[in-house]
DNA sequence: AGCACGCCGACT
DNA sequence: GTCGGCGTGCTC
């Protein structure tokens, strides 16, 4: 028998684990699990996490030694940890891969587990004493120590006193301090090298104050909140034993505790092939689910408007009066001051917050701190699914059919799938709340596998919108726009209301053309060489810009083509339309909302603010579907969608059902009932009549009807094989390599070998070109593979992909796998 | 993924 | 004569 050694995951593409003998002065003991070690790879050096401890891959190879364990106890435990593998097995990734991804950048880097001790300051009796001789910043501070809070913190902080009244503590903690002060960390030191002030731990607690209590719920809200409750009584059962289990990976540590730690190692070993059982007995559409144990997912469907925030808030204060952690996850643009502010004033704890805005430094202080149990409610983005919840109670996806929860590189997850995964693994309730549900989630609950919980009225007097279908078929149109659509502004704007122009493209115009000899812009290095991809106008023409790449050059003085000057942008984008619209209401602000007016910090608020209640219109793609308040908002006018029903994508009309749903519930949002145009040249068109006359569920239904028909998500399940490169036929010489590969396989994982008549369990279609066949000079093609059972498709994947590393034609190309793709590209 | 090693073109 | 192109192979 080989002594145990250090089993690591680390970050490469590469499928396996990477042996090492510990490092001098340590043995291999199980309960190195976990913690990350610095190792030397090669010419280089990695930090890598200890996924196993245990006889090596290779018994009579030497090993290297790691070069340290860099943590004192387990950075990824428990739950995460079983989750997370669960998650390198079902995208078919690397656990190493899997790991760093999870990890904050500062802890991949191999950085300590930040401190998390708040601070809060006060001043001696010394200090009292020298107050009045104090100058400048020391006495702003020291003022402050003792004094009101300012109006600076009162803005940027919803202060526990501004609810009840409540005089200060004799104590300010650093937030507050920041919020008060600019630049007080100087003076703090001097003063406390003097012995007039003194820093102590600021336990979160003492701040605490109770929450600010909320409207009284309606009846619907009260019947959701009342299953809520029931699911969560169900589920304790469970979460005990599992509490037990989590209490025991927590004490695990250096020392000696051999038994407890086999236990825990057992435990967690037991847990994932329980979860690999459950893979490959699920047969529907969300990753493995609950089969035998309490699991309680609900869908809250809820109309804009109609309190699912309030829900939402209600169940965490359960939850924390239970003692328990909660994790919200919100999708990218959702994430608004006034959210987090809501959230702060109302549940009376501090919010913790997680998104890709922060700093490296941040990110690790708030993962850190639910790490310990010390962050309460964390609220944060997709890769927020990954901290890890030691005292977990309860998960809400809020907007959970939003596409920003897919991450689209790297590993391909989804994070409310794996919040599902992890709630269930956790044994808490999720709640998963929409307008409008993503088909998969709607067919789960439908079919009873999750709760569903329904709001149907829009709070307070608010009434759903009026829709208007335009047709504009041979109407001469204005940068796009209709005379009765603006007309429908002008009425907006004589009411004193305000409008938004939703147009779903960026720029002047999606191109610029020749109109003599029809030649058009086009970007040398996207789309395929006999159709390159167009480039659109922007900067009101001065500029040519490819949506692919990014690259940029200015328009030629003349055809390059017949010499002529009659180049001229075709078709209307929002920068346009914006100017056509400032043009024709010269007298109210007209806002164009896109990435770059919002990517300055505060921008978007800033602009809103700006246009404060009086009339105005804001133009803007996407981004305007959700997110930021707009009461004043009563006309919502929809321009060219046309093209997102007649796309190819099998979700395209999902897509734009959601976007349509989301962006009219903008309007009408106060007392006034709101109009939504919607103006198109397909005014027939069985989705727009279906969505118009019916509702979303209206076509959800008629669309998860043709989903079944077609043997489509979420009645099969997909995974799409990608592989890119610079020269043009090496994608689809590897994809074709791998499809013989699979197909070669397919005999082996064939479920009913009884009825061999049956179509294959795995259908392979392609190698097929990718929508957009070459992006910056990259060729790419993929793959699609669909099967009616996952467990069928997993089968094949398992015992396909480590020959696909070994293809010869793999290494002359960028590959990778996308189980459960949103975009088939 | 990196990084080194290795074998063929234009340059101080 | 060398610097450097990126093909190929390996990393416990």
């Amino acid at each position: 028998m080989s002594d145990p050694v250090l089993r690591l995951a680390l970050p490469l593409p590469l499928p396996q684990l990477f042996d090492y003998r510990p490092p001098a002065g340590l043995s291999a003991e199980p309960g190195l699990v976990g913690r990350r070690a610095q190792v030397p790879f090669g010419p280089r050096s990695l930090v890598g996490v200890i996924a196993e401890v245990g006889p090596p891959e290779r018994p009579d190879a030497p090993l290297r030694a790691a070069d340290a364990v860099l943590d004192a106890a387990p950075v990824l435990q428990g739950e995460l940890l079983a989750s997370l593998r669960w998650l390198a097995r079902y995208t078919h990734a690397p656990l190493g891969e899997v790991l760093a991804t999870a990890l904050p950048a500062a802890l991949r880097r191999g950085d300590p587990l930040p401190e998390t001790q708040a601070w809060a300051w006060r001043l001696t009796e010394a200090g009292r004493t020298a107050l009045p001789r104090l100058r400048g910043r020391p006495r702003r501070l020291a003022d402050r120590l003792t004094g009101p809070p300012t109006e600076a913190e009162a803005a940027a902080l919803e202060p526990p006193e501004a609810t009840d009244g409540t005089p200060q503590a004799e104590a300010v903690d650093e937030t507050r301090l920041d919020a008060a002060l600019d630049d007080w960390r100087a003076a703090a030191r001097s003063l406390r090298e003097r012995g007039l002030i003194e820093r102590i731990p600021w336990n979160a607690e003492i701040g605490v104050q109770g929450g600010r209590p909320g409207p009284t719920l309606n009846p619907e809200q009260a019947d959701a909140l009342a299953a809520l409750r029931a699911l969560a009584a169900g589920a304790q059962g469970l979460q005990q034993g599992l509490q037990r289990d989590l209490q025991q990976n927590q004490d695990t540590h250096f020392s000696n505790r051999e038994t407890n730690r086999d236990e825990t190692n057992r435990d967690t070993q037991n847990r994932d092939t329980e979860n690999r059982e459950e893979e490959n007995r699920d047969t529907h559409s969300n990753p493995p689910l609950a089969t035998s144990t309490v699991f309680a997912p609900a869908l809250l469907e809820g109309v804009t408007g109609s309190g699912k925030t309030e829900v939402y808030l209600h169940a965490i204060a359960d939850c924390l009066a239970r003692g328990q952690q909660a994790l919200v996850l919100v999708p990218e643009i959702g994430l608004t001051p006034q959210t987090l502010t809501r959230f702060r004033s109302r549940l009376g704890v501090p919010v913790h917050v997680l998104h890709s805005g922060l700093a490296d430094g941040e990110r690790a202080r708030v993962w850190a701190a639910a790490a310990r149990g010390e962050a309460r409610v964390i609220v944060g983005t997709r890769s927020a699914v990954f901290v890890p919840l030691p005292e977990a109670g309860l998960i809400v996806i809020d907007e959970e059919h939003d596409g920003s929860y897919k991450q689209q590189d790297g590993i391909r997850y989804h994070a409310r799938d794996f919040a599902l995964v992890r709630a269930k693994t956790l044994g808490v309730p999720i709640l998963l709340g929409s307008a409008t549900p993503a088909l998969e989630t709607l067919h789960n609950a439908q079919s009873g596998r999750y709760a569903h919980l329904r709001l149907r009225a829009r709070a307070g007097d608010a009434r759903p919108p009026a829709v208007r279908v335009l047709d504009v078929r041979k109407r001469p149109l204005v940068a796009g726009l209709s005379p009765e659509l603006l007309d429908g502004l002008q009425r907006c704007l004589d009411t004193g209301g305000q409008a938004l122009v939703f147009r779903n493209r960026r720029g002047y115009a999606p191109v610029l053309q020749c109109h003599d000899c029809g030649w058009s812009a086009q970007c040398r290095r996207c789309g395929t060489p006999e159709r390159p991809s167009p480039l659109t106008v922007h900067g009101g023409g001065r500029r040519l810009q490819c949506h692919h790449c990014g690259a940029r050059q200015t328009p030629p003085p003349a055809c390059p083509d017949c010499a002529g000057l009659a180049l001229q942008p075709q078709g209307a984008g929002t920068e346009r339309i914006e100017e056509a619209l400032a043009e024709r209401f010269p007298d109210v602000p007209v806002l164009r909302i896109d990435s770059a007016s919002t990517r300055r910090k505060d921008g978007l608020q800033q602009q809103l603010t700006r246009l404060g209640d009086a009339p105005g219109i804001l133009v803007g793609t996407q981004m305007l579907a959700k997110g930021h308040d707009l009461p004043g908002l009563t006309l919502v006018a929809v321009v060219g969608v046309d093209e997102g029903l007649f796309s190819a994508d099998f979700r395209a009309g999902e897509k734009l059902a959601q976007l349509l749903i989301q962006v009219s519930g903008r309007a009408g949002r106060a007392a006034r009932a709101g109009t939504v145009l919607l103006q198109t040249h397909h005014p027939e068109h069985p989705l727009l009549q279906t969505l118009i006359h019916g509702g979303y569920r209206a076509f959800a239904d008629t669309e998860l009807a043709l989903r079944e028909a077609a043997g489509f998500p979420p009645f099969a399940h997909l995974a799409l094989l990608r592989a890119e490169a610079q020269q043009a036929e090496a994608p689809a010489a590897f994809l074709q390599a791998a499809g013989a590969l699979l197909r070669s396989r397919l005999p082996h994982i064939a479920r009913g070998a009884a009825q061999p008549d049956l179509a294959p369990p795995v259908e392979l279609h392609g190698p097929l070109p990718a929508p957009m066949p070459r992006r910056a000079g990259v060729h790419r093609a993929q793959l699609l593979l669909i099967a009616a059972q996952r467990r069928a498709l997993h089968a094949l994947l398992d015992a396909t992909i480590p020959a696909l590393h070994a293809l010869p034609e793999a290494r002359k190309v960028r590959w990778s796998l996308d189980v459960d793709p949103v975009d088939l590209y």
